[in-house]
Parts: structure tokens; C-alpha cells; sequence
DNA sequence: CGCCAACTTGATGGCTGTCAAGTCAGGTGG
DNA sequence: CCACCTGACTTGACAGCCATCAAGTTGGCG
């Protein structure tokens, strides 16, 4: 039968572990674990689907059994409000994890939608639980992970709260910019997978004025907009637009 | 000397353990442990202190060592921006947790100040970290405690970025009525601790638009304010604007 | 009793939402 | 291979919500 007798290849590379060959081994769970621990981390990780763009990983109301790693792909994650409206909370890259918002009440609390072809490594909740127990450097990373989440999230509050659309807008293409340079792509020259309407939920714009004001950057000389396409062109300006007034 | 020979009062009460005498343990860190690891989490808890309206418990910046659960009284958190504007980033009541910004760089992330004459239990994070990865119980509650604090964040995100200015009000107002309510005051009546400027900062408003929002529920017949006292008179209205369109 | 911060209320303007029309790009089917 | 179609995007005109500026009132505290 098949998969009783694994080809030496793929049974070394089930010893060697997939975290510890991941490119996102320093962003992700593993961060600050040894050999051992990696591959006993690796042990939990029962298994790695992948998803098309559009599909969902998981929606608001289904129960709770994990959390995700974003292996490859992008996502983003939104809360929809009892009249419709939809709320973006998030987008996810390669290393980031996905599912913490619903630890509280075992249920998720959002939806999580592929924003291109991806692959997430599923960790079990319980397990990962049972693990840090274990392994203190586990525990510690996971709850800075957790603490992450809260700080981004208020940071989103601020913008939110007390910032004007070129402001909020400057500070989104700065934060990507610095998201694609930790992942070892350029800082300066990137692609938006999300669409107008997804920025604007998440920036607390509507999707006209994310228009106007990324036309707005280019005229003057700040960005290169080409669709989802975008060139920052003048760091110090995004900088100082963040901050005006 | 002082202190060396305590009275038996004291001695009693300190066996008898702070946490499990609390009238706030249905709402704080013990929930869902048995006595005796009430007991544990209780001799864990080093100091109890108190602050006076206006003082800080930590600022931003502060190196992180403890969390800090209210035991009385009533905090604001905010973040300074680099220009000098202020996001409230919530407002923490009697049982609530402070701090957990502070766990993803060993400093905090905020200020936290106290609004009224408050108490606070100080637990030192390092103990409670090892102590958690003993009892499953205070783990899994600790996650929680973390998780809820996400969606709290999300739901102000959806409050920030979707709705306008009546909406965030009477959210805000429900969301106050409820937490009175949860710990057996009215949810009716109640004094709000903060300054118009705080709600304001808090819904990502002014405080001239806080104080006319106000006047026009009142003159609707939906709240009755006085100064900082508030009486809700029409529930379902209030739960109808929230989601008008 | 007086002071000052907090609050209320009014007038005005600007940012951004809304509505509308047109353009662009990518994917599908003939 | 090209035409078409649809969703995404851009741009313009206008309006409305809320910020801003200003003046006056209230209330708590020394």
C-alpha cells in the first residue's frame, strides 16, 4: 500500500522536520527553539493544506480546534458587522499567525480569507497548549506572539482614531514596505494583493478615497502606483506625511 | 519590631489567601481554578498597591516585569503618539488585566493612569508564566485573558473604522452599561470616570462632538446626562442606532 | 467665594463620503 | 486570436458629517 514504505528522501525529510527548513523558521513559532524543540514542534504540526485565492480558512462562528501559520500565500482576515458592513482586521503574511482572536470563546470570531494560492501549517490548539507547558522558550515566544497581536492591533487603533486618510495611507505602505523587507524582498518596490475596498475597510477609508489619495502621492513624486503594483520613491516623505500634524 | 509578629487577624486572613476572598474572582485571573490553586496564584502576587486619581501606574517605555489586575478603581491606556496627539486605547475596570502590550518587548507599550483612587494586585510575569505551565487551568485561562483583549481591540477597530459618530457613542454607552451590569451595579446609571476629551480620544472623535452627541440623545429621550452621570432610558434604541445603516 | 478645568453650544469650513460616469485589465468563450 | 464581459479602478461633482474656532456656562475644589 501506499505511504507504508516512504522513499528515503521524504523519510529524511520527515527527521530533518519541515519547521526547521522553513525560510520562516526566524518570524514563526519556532523562533528561539533549539534543534530538539523545533523538531518536537514539527511533530505537532499535523498537517499543511493549501488554499486558492477566494477560499476561506476558516469563518466567524466555526469552533476552534487551531491556530494557522502562513506557510506561503496571503490572507486577510475581517469581521462582518450585523448590517453588512465588513470590517477588515488584518492581512496576513508568510510567518504570521492566524486564529489567536478565538482562544477567548472557542469560536473564531473572524473570517480569514486567502488573498492568493497559500499554504498554512495547522498547529492544534491543545497540543501547542501542552507543549509550551513543557518548553518554556515555546511558552515565551507564544505569548509574545500573543502580545504582538495586541500591540498591532492597538497601533490600528491609533490610526484609526486620530490619523487623516494620506496620513493613515502612508503609514499602511510603510508598514508593507517593512513587512516585505523582513521577508527578504525589496523594500521599495512591491505588489498589493488586496484590492481598493479591502485597504479602505482596513484603513477606515472608502475605496474612492484610497484611489484619490494613492493618485494624490504620485503627482507628487512620493509613489509609483501601477494598479496593485507599487514603487515608494521617497521614504523621508512617507515618513514625515505619517506624523504632519 | 514592626511587623515581625503580626496580628492573628492578619495571619488569618493571609492564610485564608487575597484572590479567593475577592469579590472579583469571577472576573480576574482565578476563574475556573480550585482553592488550592487559588492559593498558589494568590502567595504569587507580590504587592498590592494604590494610586490616586492622575497617577501613573507605568508609561510607555517602562520595562515590563508585571501585569497588573484592578482590584478597584478605574484606569485609562493610551498611547503618545511622536507629535503629541493621544489614543486612548481602553479604559480598564475592576477585575479587568493591565499590561499585556508589554509581554512582545519587555516594555510597555502605553501609559496607564489611574482615573479614580484605585487598588491594584501586581503579578510578577516570570512567576506567573512558570506558574502556568503547572496549572493548566490558569494557562488556558491566561490565553483567554490574551485572546479577549484581541477581540476586544478588533471590535473597537470595527467601532473606529465603520461607524459614525452616534454609533460609536451609543456602542460605547452599551458597552459601559454592560460592564457595570457584569459587576452588580445598575446597568442603567452610572457615573463615566473619564473626560469628554478621553471618550472622545477613545472613539476617535472630539470632545465637542462627544458632548453634542450626548445632547441630542438626551433631547431624543434616549439617555439622561448630567455632567459625568449618565442615565440610559431607552435600551433598545440605543441597540437600534448602533446598527442604524 | 473665586478660580480653573471641564463642559456646552453656535457658526463655519474642510475632509471625505456618496453618486455617477468612464477607463482599464484580466479572464473566458467563440 | 480576438471580442467581449465583468470586476476593479479612476476621476469628477456635490453634499454632509464632523473638526475647528470661538464664546459662554457649569461645577468642583481650594
Amino acid at each position: 500500500m501506499h505511504g507504508i514504505q516512504p522513499t528515503t528522501a521524504l523519510n529524511l525529510a520527515a527527521l530533518r522536520g519541515v519547521c526547521g527548513n522553513c525560510s520562516m523558521r526566524e518570524l514563526c513559532l519556532p523562533v528561539g527553539l533549539d534543534q530538539d524543540e523545533i523538531a518536537t514542534l514539527d511533530r505537532l504540526i499535523s498537517t499543511r493544506r493549501t488554499y486558492r485565492r477566494g477560499d476561506s480558512l476558516y469563518r466567524a462562528g466555526d469552533s476552534f480546534n487551531s491556530l494557522y501559520a502562513v506557510r506561503r500565500g496571503f490572507f486577510k482576515t475581517f469581521i462582518l458587522h450585523e448590517d453588512g458592513r465588513e470590517q477588515v482586521t488584518g492581512f496576513q503574511m508568510t510567518g504570521e499567525i492566524l486564529g489567536m482572536d478565538a482562544i477567548s470563546t472557542d469560536a473564531h470570531a473572524c473570517d480569514a480569507m486567502a488573498l492568493e494560492d497559500s499554504e498554512v501549517c495547522e498547529v492544534p490548539f491543545t497540543e501547542l497548549e501542552r507543549l509550551s507547558g513543557e518548553i518554556p522558550a515555546l511558552q515565551r515566544h507564544f505569548h509574545k506572539t500573543l502580545s504582538r497581536e495586541i500591540v498591532r492591533d492597538q497601533g490600528l487603533m491609533l490610526l484609526l482614531g486620530s490619523m487623516r486618510a494620506e496620513e493613515r495611507l502612508a503609514a499602511f505602505l510603510l508598514n508593507f514596505s517593512q513587512r516585505f523587507g523582513d521577508r527578504g524582498y525589496s523594500r521599495s518596490e512591491f505588489n498589493l494583493r488586496m484590492t481598493r475596498e479591502d485597504i479602505g475597510s482596513y484603513l477606515g477609508m472608502k475605496l474612492e478615497t484610497v484611489s484619490r489619495t494613492l493618485s494624490k502621492f504620485q503627482e507628487e513624486g512620493v509613489i509609483e502606483v501601477h494598479g496593485k503594483s507599487i514603487r515608494l520613491l521617497d521614504f523621508a516623505r512617507l515618513k514625515t506625511i505619517t506624523t504632519c500634524r
